[in-house]
DNA sequence: TGCACTAGGCACTTTCAGGTAACTACTTCC
DNA sequence: GGAAGTAGTTACCTGAAAGTGCCTAGTGCA
């Protein structure tokens, strides 16, 4: 017999097996990336420079922002343009499927936006009846 | 004069706190949570028990269940009800807000499915330029 | 008598995304 | 000559999230 751990274990392994090639959980997690979401508001009015990026996701530094554009560059979703110039200049630019995806970032930040005084009205009441529990 | 890295760090304060308090940023927290994706799923069909969910999300542990069970009761995305027989029963079910979530998660499934060709052959594509760059 | 089930609580540990600092190589400006 | 801007890379560090294991308390079951 197993025990409720192992039969875990077992399932958490075809979980994951199961999670890594699911579309779904891979794109939650993308978008959930720290820098992804700004990256792409950034990029949803035209293309970019790496430097002007920089300046204006305030707080990212290069490496996270290098980090965040090379894996979406990676997954289709911006294109990055070298101009051999002196000194190089390279350009970030949304391709259809990543305007397809500020689409859908789109869709996340209207519905917060609408439903986020419900949400912090249900914590206050959730921490209220926490601290005093109904009698 | 400030260094690039003491502006950035000026910029990481005043993103963080103007972050935190950002609804996009909170939701999109939330919904990457690991385990929230598969429990409002599970629960989109009706209430369900702890331990049907804990059965029926292979992999969960009863402390990230409860975890998250607890996170998404408190936003008010879920209600739970305690029923008093013996053993204790207690039955967990989506509010309308969580079904609008619900519909949320909907939307980023049905995109990822319906791209996720694209976004398998641009990794594709993106591996083997790195193996073997454009000449 | 001892295990499993009901629904969790609590403490410890591990893991990894994200952050920091220092560095590259080239050019232009003062 | 050295500071700053171009676009990054590399090695290291940390803090929060996730996972593990053991515990509760009452009941049913063999």
């Amino acid at each position: 017999m197993m025990t409720a751990a192992q039969k875990r274990e077992q399932a958490r392994v075809e979980y994951d097996a199961f999670c890594r090639t699911c579309p779904t959980n891979e794109l939650l997690g993308r978008l959930s990336d720290k820098w992804v979401g700004l990256v792409v508001a950034a990029l949803s009015d035209g293309p970019r420079r790496y430097g002007e990026l920089n300046r204006k996701i305030a707080g990212v530094s290069p490496k996270m922002l290098t980090q965040t554009l090379r894996a979406l560059e990676r997954d289709g979703l911006l294109s990055r343009t070298v101009t051999p110039s002196v000194p190089v200049r390279v350009d970030y630019e949304l391709t259809p499927l990543g305007v397809g995806l500020a689409g859908l970032l789109t869709a996340v930040k209207t519905w917060a936006e609408t439903h986020f005084d419900e949400v912090r009205a249900a914590r206050e009441h959730y921490d209220t009846m926490a601290d005093s529990p109904a009698s």
